[in-house]
DNA sequence: GCATATAGGACTAAAATAGTACTACTTAAG
DNA sequence: CTTAAGTAGTACTATTTTAGTCCTATATGC
């Protein structure tokens, strides 16, 4: 259903190998290195996460990227912005003049909504759940209570 | 941040619009008049939708499509499962074997969870949100309590 | 001043989405 | 029983988005 792009994902494998040793600088080929992903992809993703200042550099010779805040203080919500920028759930709300009917428009109005929750559940996790580094499983407030739940499927 | 595709916005305002008049059966080319979306992709999207039992069709002369099950009991979970299918937040879930190392691997696994409790975030609201026909604004069980929201930002 | 590193932007290639067209099947009316 | 109106299914094409690469500029330490 809902999908976040690859870059996502391979910017939260990055962050997880930092997180892992925050003190230490890596280069962008180290990281290369470690996550097994090209360089110039690891070095635009750092890019990215830098301007967020989800991560600090430091530059010339002997220098290199290190986390920006330590791992608890980065949610994921805070890497998808950084990575793929604070798109909504639908175009409806940008360009919301000539959707169509008046009646049908309080539907963008409505994903809007949804986005909002959504967001508000990805702010519940850390980078150091995402990096598996804090012991404890995830804890969704939302998840605590049965719901009809369709498909399971992981694999 | 997340999107949904262009296509599910158009089948939740072609739903919307069943919603509205749920004993009436309409064709493709008069919800397609009515939602201003191209016909063949009206057409498609119904086709779609009949295959999720989200409508009910009948063929023939004087044949149409009407609401498979009231408002209410469709859910935005099951249009987004209906139009796009189940496919998860990151790919990593599938062919997970080379994800690069061990201790990153449990990202993707991490992903998953917040797949789970955003989609059980979208189980929360109704057609009959979606429509604005429900007359209460949508009321998440995820947006009332205090979470123990590391950072604010909202926007 | 030279080697090593990040910063930024432009460009290319690949893949997913959106949209269209065509053919077959189904039903009701004449 | 033939015809018109409608859905069902599938295959194809175009467009847009995403992923990935490369090049040039800038900063730092030796």
């Amino acid at each position: 259903m809902l999908r976040i792009s690859k870059l996502t994902d391979y910017g939260t494998v990055i962050l997880a190998r930092l997180a892992a040793a925050p003190e230490q600088r890596f280069t962008a080929a180290q990281l290369a290195g470690l996550t097994r992903v090209a360089v110039p992809t690891v070095s635009k993703l750092l890019k990215l996460l830098h301007r967020h200042e989800l991560v600090e550099s430091t530059r010339g010779l002997h220098g290199g990227y290190r986390l920006g805040r330590p791992a608890a203080q980065i949610s994921a919500a805070d890497i998808l912005d950084a990575i793929e920028g604070p798109v909504a759930l639908t175009e409806c709300a940008r360009h919301a003049h000539h959707c169509g009917i008046e009646s049908t428009c309080g539907v963008g109005r409505a994903w809007q909504k949804v986005n909002i929750a959504l967001r508000r559940t990805m702010q519940e996790v850390s980078l150091l759940d995402l990096a598996g580094l804090s012991g404890q499983p995830i804890h969704f407030h939302s998840l605590e209570r049965p719901t009809r739940d369709k498909r399971g499927a992981a694999s």
